[in-house]
Order: C-alpha cells, then sequence, then structure tokens
RNA sequence: UGCGAGGUAGAGCAGAGGUAGCUCGUCGGGCUCAUAACCCGAAGGUCAGAGGUUCGAAUCCUCUCCUCGCUACCA
C-alpha cells in the first residue's frame, strides 16, 4: 500500500448558473467535507478545493435571455453558492472561480503547453452559426420540427416528447433558439486531443491500478475504454471563457470541459505558494469527490490531460455518488423540483447538522436514493433527538443533579466489566469508523457513530444511577458507583464530540462548550480515551443538542417543493410563445337559447384522488358554495391530486350525470387543450366566490 | 440500440456458495434521569421474475422485467 504524505481533496466546480440544492450536497461536497474534516482532525496535510465553473455556453444562454452579460449571471450565483456552503459548514481551504485571473492564465498555459508539444490535432468542420447572434450554435440550441412524432419544439439532439435521438439536420424547419434566425453551415477550426492515444496508459492506470474504485465508477470506466476513445475537439466557438492563446484563434475559447478540472490547479495556486507540493509530489493523494454524471470527464479525460501535459500527479480516487431525489422524484432544476439550500439555511436556522446527518445518512453512495420530509422528520426525531442528543443531555443532567455538576472521580475499588467495556468499545467503534471514512463509506461510519450512542444509552439504563440516588442509608456506597458511571457517561460524550465532529461539527462544538473543553480535544487521537475531561472540574448546565422537527414544518416543506414546481410551470408557460393551435373545425352557429341551456358554475376543487384501476380519472370534490359535487375529470394524466386541491375551476353543472367506474359524476370541468396536448383549467382571471355563476 | 450501476422486511442499507442481518418504523413489556425521550423482547422476507450449475444459491451461469446514468456538442 502506498504511503501519502499529503493529501489535496477536491469537490466537483458547481456550476455558475444557479443556486446549488441539497442534491449536490450529499452527492458530493457532504461527503468530501466530512473526509477532510476528518483528516484535519488527524493533522494530516490536506487542501480542499473548489470554486464556481463560470464558462462554458449555458452561461452565455442564460445572460442572452435575461439580458445582462454573462459575467452578472456568474457573479450572482458565485455568491449565493459560496454562502449556501459557508453556512453548512463545507470547510474549502478556498473556494474560487473560474473567471479569475490565475486560473485564465493557468489554464491557457495548460493549453499552451500541449500545443507547443505538439499534442493537439487540428480540424476543420462544418458547425451550424446564427447569422442574427452571430454565434455557433450547439444541437442543443437548435430547434425545429421532430420527423418521427411532428412536435414542433424537437431539440437538435433529442426530441423530449417521442425521445427520438436526433442531429439538427433531421429537423423540419430548424431555427435558432436564440433569435429565429435559420442557421446556416459555417466552417470552423478547432483543436482536437487524440484521447485513444492515452488509452493504454489510461487502462493500465484504471483497469489495472484501480479496482478498488467504486463499483459504479470502475464499470463506466472500464465501459468507456473497451468500447474505444476517440479524439475529442478541447475548443469551442464562443467569446465567454478562456481566449485560446494562439494567433489564428479569434472567437475561440478553451472547451469548458477543458478549463474547469484545471480550476481545481488554479485554486490550489491562489491558496498556496506550495501549491507545486500537491499537484507534483509523487507522495500526494488526489482524490476528487464527484457526482455520477462526471466521471468521465475526472476519470478518463483529466487524467490523460494530466498525463499528456506531465508533471502532475493523477487521481487515486474518484468516488462518485448517484443521485439524490426528492420525494421520489428526479431533482429537476428547469421545473423547479428541488430543495435549494439557501432555503433551507432560511428555514432551518442553526440546524444545519439536521441535514448533514439526513443527507449523509441516506446518502447515495451506491444507488439513487430518495429524500423525504418525513424521512427527515423520523431520522431528527428518532436517531439525533432520541439517540444522541437524549444520551447528551442525561449524562449531563444526571451529573448535575448526582454529582454536584462536576465531573466525579473514578473509583478503581467499584470498577467493574461493564465500564471496561465501554472503553473497549471506544476503541472498536475508533478503528471501524477510521475505516469506513478513508474507503469512503461515510453511511456506515455515521451509523457507527450512532451505535456508539446507543451504548451510551445502554449503559446508563443498565447502571441506574437515579435508582441509587433513592436510597439515603446506602448513600455513602452507591456514591461511589454513581461517580463512576456518570465519569464514563462524560468521557463518553467527549468521545462522541470527536467522532461526530467530521459528520457533524456544529454539534461537536456545542458538546466542547458544554464540557468546557477546548476544540482541540476533537483531535483524532484523542478518540478512545478515557481521560478527556478532568476531574473536579465544573461543567456547563445542559442545552439541547437537537430539536423535534414538528409535523406542520414537513407540510410546510412539501408544499413549498409543490408550489415551487407550479410557479415555475407557470412561469415558463408565460415566458414561451403561445404556439396557435390547430384551428378546430368551426362548429355550426348556434342562438343565444342554446348557449343559455347550460349552466356554468365556478367552484373550488376541495379533495382529489385517483380512481382506482383508471389511468386517465381523478375524482374530484368540488364545492359550489351552496352544495358540493362530485366530479370525475379525465385528467389524470396531466395533473397530481395533490396538486389541484384548493383551485378554482368552471363546472358544467347542469350536465346530466353519468357513471365512470362506478362514481357517479355530476358535472364537468372545463379545460383548454393546446396542440401538444397540455390541458390548462379555463378558471377565473381572479378568485371568486363559489357558485358564481357564468354567462 | 449498446454499455455501466442498481433491484434484499413498511423505509433506508449490509451480506458475494453453508442456519437471511443492521438502523428506523410497527406491536408487546419494563423503566422514569432524560426533548412522551430511554431499555428489553416480538412480529415482519418465495433476497425483482424464470430457468440452470451444486449435496447446498440472495451469492455462480443464462434469459426476462423494472429504476437510474452514459452513449462522446447538455458543463
Amino acid at each position: 500500500m502506498k504511503h501519502f504524505n499529503r493529501y489535496l481533496v477536491t469537490a466537483a466546480l458547481p456550476y455558475a448558473n444557479g443556486p446549488v440544492h441539497i442534491g449536490h450536497l450529499a452527492g458530493c461536497y457532504l461527503p468530501a467535507d466530512i473526509y477532510v474534516r476528518y483528516l484535519r482532525s488527524k493533522k494530516t496535510d490536506v487542501k480542499f478545493v473548489c470554486g464556481t465553473d463560470e464558462h462554458g455556453v449555458p452561461i452565455t444562454i442564460k445572460a442572452m435571455q435575461e439580458n445582462v452579460n454573462p459575467q452578472d449571471i456568474v457573479d450572482k450565483y458565485h455568491k449565493i453558492i459560496k454562502e449556501s456552503f459557508d453556512a453548512m459548514g463545507i470547510s474549502f481551504d478556498i473556494f474560487s472561480r473560474t473567471s479569475n485571473q490565475v486560473h485564465h492564465e493557468t489554464a491557457a498555459d495548460f493549453f499552451l503547453k500541449m500545443y507547443k508539444d505538439g499534442l493537439f490535432e487540428e480540424k476543420e468542420s462544418e458547425q451550424y452559426f446564427d447569422e442574427i447572434k452571430q454565434v455557433f450554435l450547439a444541437d442543443r440550441y437548435i430547434i425545429g420540427t421532430c420527423p418521427n412524432c411532428g412536435n414542433d419544439k424537437a431539440y437538435g439532439d433529442q426530441c423530449e416528447r417521442c425521445g427520438t435521438s436526433l442531429s439538427p439536420e433531421e429537423l423540419i424547419n430548424p431555427r435558432s433558439a436564440l433569435s429565429d434566425a435559420v442557421p446556416v453551415k459555417k466552417k470552423t477550426k478547432h483543436w482536437y486531443m487524440p484521447l485513444q492515444n492515452y488509452e493504454p496508459w489510461l487502462k493500465e492506470y484504471i483497469i489495472e491500478g484501480h479496482k478498488e474504485w467504486k463499483n459504479n465508477v470502475y464499470g463506466q470506466c472500464k465501459s468507456w475504454l473497451d468500447s474505444g476513445l476517440h479524439s475529442r475537439a478541447m475548443t469551442r466557438d464562443s467569446n465567454w471563457g478562456i481566449k485560446v492563446p494562439l494567433k489564428d484563434a479569434e472567437g475561440k475559447v478553451l472547451y469548458v470541459w477543458f478549463d474547469a478540472p484545471i480550476g481545481y490547479i488554479s485554486a490550489t495556486k491562489e491558496l498556496t505558494d506550495q501549491w507545486a507540493d500537491y499537484w507534483c509530489k509523487e507522495d500526494t493523494r488526489l482524490v476528487h469527490f464527484i457526482g455520477k454524471d462526471n466521471i468521465v470527464f475526472h476519470c478518463i479525460i483529466f487524467p490523460a490531460m494530466l498525463k499528456a501535459h506531465g508533471g502532475f500527479v493523477v487521481p487515486d480516487n474518484v468516488p462518485a455518488n448517484e443521485f439524490l431525489n426528492i420525494e421520489g422524484e428526479k431533482v429537476s432544476t428547469s421545473r423547479n423540483w428541488a430543495v435549494w439550500v439557501h432555503d433551507y439555511i432560511k428555514d432551518f436556522p442553526d440546524q444545519q447538522d439536521i441535514l448533514r446527518y439526513v443527507l449523509c445518512a441516506t446518502a447515495p453512495e451506491t444507488k439513487d436514493n430518495d429524500f423525504t420530509w418525513k424521512d427527515f422528520q423520523d431520522r431528527n426525531n428518532n436517531e439525533l433527538v432520541a439517540n444522541l442528543g437524549n444520551f447528551v443531555n442525561r449524562t449531563m443532567v444526571l451529573m448535575h443533579k448526582l454529582c454536584g455538576g462536576k465531573v466525579p472521580v473514578m473509583h478503581a475499588g467499584v470498577k467493574d466489566a461493564a465500564d471496561d467495556a465501554i472503553f473497549t468499545m471506544l476503541q472498536e467503534a475508533k478503528t471501524k469508523i477510521s475505516d469506513s471514512i478513508e474507503n469512503y463509506r461515510f453511511r456506515d461510519a455515521l451509523n457507527e457513530v450512532m451505535n456508539v450512542a446507543r451504548e451510551g444509552n445502554r449503559y446508563l439504563q443498565e447502571k441506574q444511577p437515579w435508582i441509587l440516588a433513592k436510597t439515603p442509608e446506602l448513600q455513602a456506597q452507591n456514591q461511589e458507583v454513581i461517580d463512576n458511571c456518570l465519569h464514563v457517561c462524560l468521557q463518553l460524550t467527549a468521545n462522541l464530540a470527536i467522532f461526530i465532529n467530521p459528520f457533524l461539527p456544529f454539534t461537536a462544538k456545542k458538546i466542547c462548550h458544554m464540557l468546557k473543553v477546548v476544540e482541540k480535544m476533537l483531535e483524532w487521537e484523542n478518540a478512545g480515551s478515557m481521560k478527556l475531561v478532568s476531574v473536579g472540574y465544573s461543567l456547563r448546565p445542559p442545552e439541547l443538542l437537537f430539536k423535534k422537527v414538528e409535523d406542520d414544518q414537513v407540510k410546510a416543506q412539501v408544499e413549498k417543493l409543490h408550489a415551487g414546481l407550479q410557479q415555475s410551470a407557470a412561469a415558463q408557460a408565460a415566458a414561451a410563445p403561445v404556439v396557435a393551435p390547430p384551428v378546430k373545425e368551426a362548429k355550426a352557429e348556434i342562438q343565444y337559447d342554446d348557449f343559455a341551456k347550460l349552466d356554468l358554475r365556478v367552484g373550488t376543487i376541495t379533495a382529489a384522488e385517483k380512481v382506482a384501476k383508471a389511468d386517465k380519472l381523478l375524482k374530484l370534490t368540488v364545492d359550489l358554495g351552496t352544495e358540493t359535487r362530485t366530479v370525475v375529470s379525465g385528467i389524470a394524466m396531466h395533473f397530481k391530486p395533490e396538486d389541484i386541491v384548493g383551485k378554482q375551476v368552471t363546472l358544467v353543472a347542469n350536465l346530466a350525470p353519468r357513471k365512470m367506474k362506478g362514481i357517479e359524476s355530476q358535472g364537468m370541468i372545463l379545460m383548454a387543450e393546446d396542440k401538444d396536448g397540455r390541458l390548462v383549467f379555463v378558471n377565473p382571471d381572479d378568485a371568486v366566490a363559489p357558485g358564481s355563476g357564468v354567462s
């Protein structure tokens, strides 16, 4: 086993076109932070670097859409992202950004060195170009009609309605997503990196050299290497990014995936003059924490770049996590289905450790996982409050009641097997926790810490010092046993602080405060010691480490999630130009009397549920003010029951009742349907009293 | 389509040929120092499905189904 004298830990550079959500934390930043905090507590030489990734096409697009400069976008999100991480206790040594001067120089130099060594191929190709906006268009930014299903909003790479993968050539009536211009082909030159040249080395490095990598990472790498690598363009046509440092390269920038990982190097340079120790010395262990979408870049392309450039260490491990879903559905930033970190911090002030705990305990280490607010509540209330928090609280309260608020003496004479067992248990726990963290099994490690607290509760239950204190006539002989028990519990509490520190640093600090010990006690080498708090020392009054999460908080968060989804859908509907629906064949003219036969009323949906054994039907309860109607409506494919409760709708109130799936439907709800088959409620512009007539 | 990862008690996970295990929830009992918290016990699983190898399969092989990712210009 190779010995490392220093560590460099990186966490994926968040892309500066939006804030960070809890999936980001769980997948990458939190495990990285736990790992680093653990290493620091072992006094390991470690640097933890990160920063925002501020280049690439999506940022320029967003800027165009919002009519601002790309710089404005990245400034805004750099600030939000940095504040989120700070608040959550993600302890980067530096949180930089790829728009910094140092990075521009570093990345340009890196490219130039490879260029001078003749490691790029120059190739000309034809790319689509938007003549109005004067930019080249990535496939994704060409929109047209899908030849397969007729969707007129298909992208140049894929139709999202029928799932067919496409190329821009196949689109009928293609146009630029930016300007509506018809894209034209234009020749352009780019610099390619022949990745296939590094294949033998990559195989040796990964397939032979890193069999210990996680299954998902190793399997994915093997799959790429087995299927053969190709040349890949390392430059793009754009004005936003790092200018290609060559004479004939006007309007060209480095491909964002070329420049972004170099950001790790630039950030280290900004952090310390000794940066080269961390990047160039063979006894440095380089570890990249990322999400599973980034595997190819960190395991194949970046190592190939480092190898090609020469003089750098390559990653020793890339512990990529899978994805975290929210309430059973995939996170989607565009649909606004996410729990944003800056929102959490506002809604749960000073409770960062609950989120850290839940995200670590349910981290998607081996497969995609689900975050639910109910689970968040359960884990907090049943595990943090009832187990860890409760043990510390019991210990502190009993110490104050039975030992005069001071750390009691350990009386050798009445020391028993149970006391010794705690000592042994701590030694074993220390080994297990170290071992798990060092092998990137953070869930296991955290579970083991909680086991220590559980053992503490069990020990206390077995000793029952509160019973011993009830017989004053035996006071003299019982007090020694009580002293020993509380002495052990207090040492155990101090040990818990050390163990939990990498995971829940805010909590560890609180325990130190109560025990009146300095934070230096949290150093890992102290774990397992029974001499952490000194005999006779008077301690502070107990304060609760965690408080319960109430039902209404859970309810509010779930509602917020759904509200965000609807808001975003509404915003998008408003922003998107309304495509005229195909003109329905005009119906025969009617007289006013025909119209007057309709009894249209506004009602409010008070309940909604899926009809069993029917894909399309929802059973709705509609309040018409004077009465309540049950209506069966064929809208289940478009709306979730919980999303439409409270909505006002227009009801045909005098339609003859009709049974569907055994339920009598007493009316019909008016819906508008557009060309894509999307349904929208036809309802009053402003809320009106239920039962209001429509004419 | 191809490739990769995953599918194990209600939930989250562990187990990689030899009596299916852990945490939480549920149920029953005990305790009262503790945030109605703590402790003990119990119930709960045709290990996605089908076939095969083996004395023996959750574990190895084959096929099928489901979820997610990648499939190279979505950063």
